[in-house]
DNA sequence: TTGAAAGCGCTAACAA
DNA sequence: TTGTTAGCGCTTTCAA
């Protein structure tokens, strides 16, 4: 363990003879560098180890952290979540692409969260954090919040439209031929929970089916609350004959608990998800699920952030993704 | 959306009446600062909605960046792992405890990754990026290495005896009186699949159990991998009485296998994972695995790596932690 | 094509 | 207790 070294621009200059000025077109590929003085600069450069020092390369150039800061509501769950995982791999991936760094944090939303490096905020959901947003926008922070439409701020969201997302599935369900259709909802904390599950009840009610408290589950996304969704589900005296999970892992673990009793899936029950979780693809039986876009919804999230941040975008955008229904195996009319 | 605004130090002081050093010191809480004056600074922060530039701070203070860097391998499936996930939360808790931002490098190992804020790198084991580990040490900046015993370079690193934990489950298995033992192994790419293979294999020869290539499935830590080797490991002539998979989650899919296939766990046949992952916890039978502290890792990691950063600590620190057996439901003698 | 010099916004001796 | 004055390491006019 070296102690950790300091060479600057001067040492730099100093061994190649030439001035600051000149080291730095040549880090900068400035064009109008002659040959030889490059070719001198870079021996030095190399000889020395030098790294520009970006902290003061930003100071220089008068700018805030270049950097994206993702904003984790650290709700348990949250991160064990498919949802979570994917956004971050979307938004990882976009910040690569775009030479962002990228700064995490994960907050319980009571911190005033010092955006220290972040030009730009995303946040994924907003779990009793909306403060932190507020401040963002107050101190003219480009912030971009996703999957939550805050339409009293002056913020920009990308979302996908969830409440179409309860509907679609609903109403698939429906068509099928279900009368008895249960759910076991997402976090109800969630925007997103809550629209899924207002799509869907509403569909419901539209088409003549009461509301049934029986046939209603609060879930929050983890396998745990499904599968407790599933067994008091399936021992009730009149079981529903379809269920409509707010996220594919929900689903999933439906369908084990099925498997587990005896209970054949899509025969004895039809089971819908939300996500398009790829893990839903390769089961006993091909989950039928509402597909959301989420790495492209981090990616783009990125984009749109960027060009927040770099001025090319001055008006809030605001983007509501149409979620797909996409049919496979799991669901099929009802026998009984 | 207003634009970014540019309040500086120095139009504090003005508004204030102050100079820019007395600023400095009352958003610094220097305690040697006169009441009047300090409320008089404040009144000007408040109003100007002054919020230093940490860029600038930085600089002056000569300090490199105070962040983590987290250095993830852009892996297909490390992200989507339990591994990479309790990593996170254990990292970002520990980040958020010590007041250390976060900055994540989703990574291909082929980019020289600049540390632009990072003061000091964890990475998260090293999958085709060994030369940026080499990087770091070379320019000085702290680093660390997760579960990759990295004992040719000069770098501090914390890993789970996975060679130990390989072995445990080959014991266990063998002691129950198994004697037909098959493994789907993690990711071989990475040394924390290899040594669990190792560990596992070792243990059976040493019992006096052959390696026989028809119980070795390759796997990478992908549901969609072990669910391949529990079909083909089902349909052998002469079947594994037990299965040790490299992670929960396969294992956790091999039972999924096994249960839509009519065989029992444990009756038919012993399943034990490594990890401990709590999903293995509520399933139809809750799984026996080798523990791994992921969590306690990654905070572990932030303190080394911390004082580290701080010179506190100037040797390098190896920790190995050893892994337990817990054992539940999953794995029984054999019937046959 | 190159260099001198003035900052970027802040901290930290050193004085007063 | 407060202010003056150097920098931190680099970029960027502006001249040469």
């Amino acid at each position: 363990m070296k102690p950790p070294k300091k060479v600057s621009i001067t040492d730099v200059a100093k061994r190649a003879n030439v001035s600051i000025t000149t080291v730095s077109r040549v880090i900068n590929k400035v064009p109008t560098v002659d040959k030889d003085i490059v070719a001198k600069v870079e021996e030095a450069v190399a000889a020395l180890k030098f790294r520009p020092n970006p902290t003061a390369q930003r100071l220089a150039r008068g700018g805030k952290g270049a950097a994206v800061g993702f904003v984790i509501p650290g709700f348990p769950g949250v991160f064990h979540s498919f949802y979570a995982v994917e956004l971050m791999r979307g938004i990882g991936h976009g910040c690569e692409t775009l030479h962002l760094d990228l700064v995490f944090h994960i907050t319980d939303g009571k911190n005033p969260l010092r955006s220290t490096y972040a030009g730009g905020l995303i946040f994924a959901d907003i779990i009793e954090n909306r403060s932190q947003v507020e401040d963002a926008i107050e101190d003219g922070t480009p912030s971009l919040v996703i999957n939550h439409l805050v339409k009293d701020l002056e913020v920009s969201y990308i979302a996908v439209d969830n409440v179409k997302g309860g509907a679609t599935a609903a109403e698939y369900l429906i068509n099928l031929g279900h009368k008895r259709i249960a759910t076991v909802t997402g976090n109800m904390q969630t925007q997103a929970g809550m629209d899924r599950y207002e799509g869907f009840q509403k569909t419901l009610m539209k088409n003549g089916i009461d509301f049934d408290p029986e046939y209603f589950f609060k879930g929050d996304y983890s396998r745990r609350s499904a599968r407790d969704a599933a067994m008091y589900f399936f021992a009730l005296d009149n079981p529903p004959t379809a269920i409509f999970a707010a996220s594919d892992e929900m689903a999933l673990e439906i369908i084990s608990v099925a498997h587990e009793s005896g209970i054949k899936v899509p025969e004895d029950i039809s089971v819908i998800g939300f996500d398009d979780n790829p893990a839903g693809l390769f089961g006993a039986v091909a989950l039928t699920t509402i597909k959301q876009p989420l790495f492209e919804m981090g990616e783009e999230a990125v984009k749109i952030i960027n060009s927040i941040m770099q001025g090319k975008q001055t008006s809030l955008v605001r983007k509501v993704l149409e979620p797909d229904l996409i049919i496979r195996e799991s669901c099929a009319p009802p026998s009984s």
